[in-house]
DNA sequence: TCTGGGGTCCTAGGACCC
DNA sequence: TCTGGGGTCCTAGGACCC
């Protein structure tokens, strides 16, 4: 068996832990920029129609009239909320698959002695006792059913946000329950083609021919389908793979015209990710860069590009690695558009002891890892940017987000402690 | 004026190798 | 008349997830 646990609503939750004054009311949390909305609790979402996704500037009238409280996104905050419910979970299991940051698969099948839905209780309870976090528990024989048990866990009330999916029976009714798009892995496109075929709750999707499925939704449908099935296909993962692509594509706070505050922008994005690069002990063989301008405006100029450059020798040199976007930056870079965005994304990520260096470059020309340490260790202890390339610029706050709402770092900031009383 | 960001996996097709 | 067969690597695009 195999239990999955999920917080409610997570970046809204996490929001209200710390503001007693908003327990039951409506919360909702926006994007990077302050664009769009990525979460609303349970009481925004009764409370009037609000899409997920739409954008902010749209239905900001709706958030004003019914007094939803609305935060920039606070990922300080989110992720170090996360560790401690994962911290928990593993005082459950000694396998905990750490799935996103607000969802764990734990794997319990030696646990068979422990009344399973007391289990998942005290998943609940102690989670939130411990952090203020109300989370939801689906136990069942594999993942896919697990994800379906939690998500009945939550919506059907008598649950109380824990259920047990233990025998064949109750993985019958729940699929006759769910529809085809609540399925995890089934998405929008192939929910409109299996419902032109008259295939609308789970149980018809796995009751549709395996060769079907494989032919039309590859070989992704078909685990899918023999998950629901009750046959485990999809890999148990306590140790998380190392990450193949790390990259960032942030929106400007404002739209940029010049060359130089866009390289500054890049510099700094290229910064950021070596940090996590060097933290997985990668380097990297590819650099990606693009930019692109508001694709959403019908009044500017559209242009966008992208290039891809290989590093002479595979490095997670901060320093390197800024060189080399910069130049292909200049490649990509035409004057007279207003541009919104600039991603970055590192590939071919090898482990540091693998990097294979070649006849014409001195390795210690290429990287200095005792110069990279150093930086990681100041940067760390003393804030994020204390010693940086000099590429980054000073004129950060022109490029940089827009995040207006932005709740206190209570967690990770002295100055930013919560405060009570007067 | 204002519309997010970071990922994974799979397949097909092209280029190339022996 | 008849022009092989087995393979790898890479990229772009599609679909999906949170």
């Amino acid at each position: 068996m195999i239990a999955m646990v999920d917080c409610n609503s997570f970046y809204a939750s996490c929001e209200q832990v710390f503001r007693p004054d908003l327990w039951g009311k409506p919360v909702v949390v926006l994007s990077n920029n302050d664009g769009c909305i990525i979460a609303a609790n349970k009481e925004a979402k009764q409370l009037a129609h609000i899409p997920m996704f739409e954008a902010v500037y749209k239905i900001k009238h709706i958030l004003i009239e019914n007094k939803v409280t609305f935060f920039s996104s606070n990922y300080t905050l989110y992720g170090e909320m996360s560790q401690r419910v994962m911290n928990i979970l593993e005082t459950f299991s000694p396998s905990v698959e750490v799935y996103s940051i607000d969802e764990a698969f734990l794997d319990v099948k030696g646990l068979s002695y422990i009344d399973m839905r007391m289990y998942g209780f005290e998943i609940k309870e102690r989670i939130y006792r411990y952090t203020g976090l109300p989370v939801g528990v689906g136990i069942a024989p594999t993942k896919v059913l697990a994800k379906l048990a939690n998500r009945m866990a939550k919506k059907i009330p008598k649950h109380e946000h824990v259920y047990v999916m233990d025998t064949d029976a109750k993985r019958i009714a729940a699929l006759e329950w769910a529809d085809i798009g609540d399925i995890w892995g089934i998405g929008r496109k192939h929910v409109k083609r299996l419902q032109a075929i008259g295939v609308f709750k789970a149980i018809d999707f796995v009751k549709l021919p395996l060769a079907w499925v494989r032919k039309e939704m590859t070989v992704v449908g078909e685990r899918l389908w023999k998950e629901l099935r009750g046959e485990s296909c999809l890999e148990f993962m306590a140790v998380p793979n190392p990450k193949k692509a790390i990259g960032t594509a942030k929106s400007f706070g404002q739209k940029l015209p010049d060359l130089g505050r866009i390289e500054e922008a890049c510099a700094y994005y290229i910064t950021e990710v070596a940090e996590v690069l060097r933290a997985q002990k990668s380097c990297a063989t590819y650099i990606h860069v693009a930019v692109y301008t508001n694709y959403h405006s019908t009044i500017d100029k559209q242009y966008s590009n992208r290039i891809t450059v290989t590093m002479p020798i595979p490095t997670n040199d901060t320093f390197a690695l800024i060189a080399q976007a910069r130049k292909a930056l200049h490649h990509i870079y035409k004057p007279g558009f207003r541009y919104k965005k600039v991603a970055v994304n590192l590939t071919g990520l090898i482990p540091e002891h693998y990097v294979q260096g070649n006849l014409f470059e001195k390795r210690s020309k290429i990287s200095d890892s005792n110069l990279m340490h150093t930086l990681d260790v100041l940067n760390r202890k003393f804030g994020k940017t204390t010693v940086s390339s000099a590429m980054i610029g000073t004129r950060v706050e022109e490029w940089e987000l827009i995040k207006k709402e932005r709740s206190p770092r209570y967690t990770t900031q002295w100055r930013e402690l919560m405060k009570i009383g007067v």
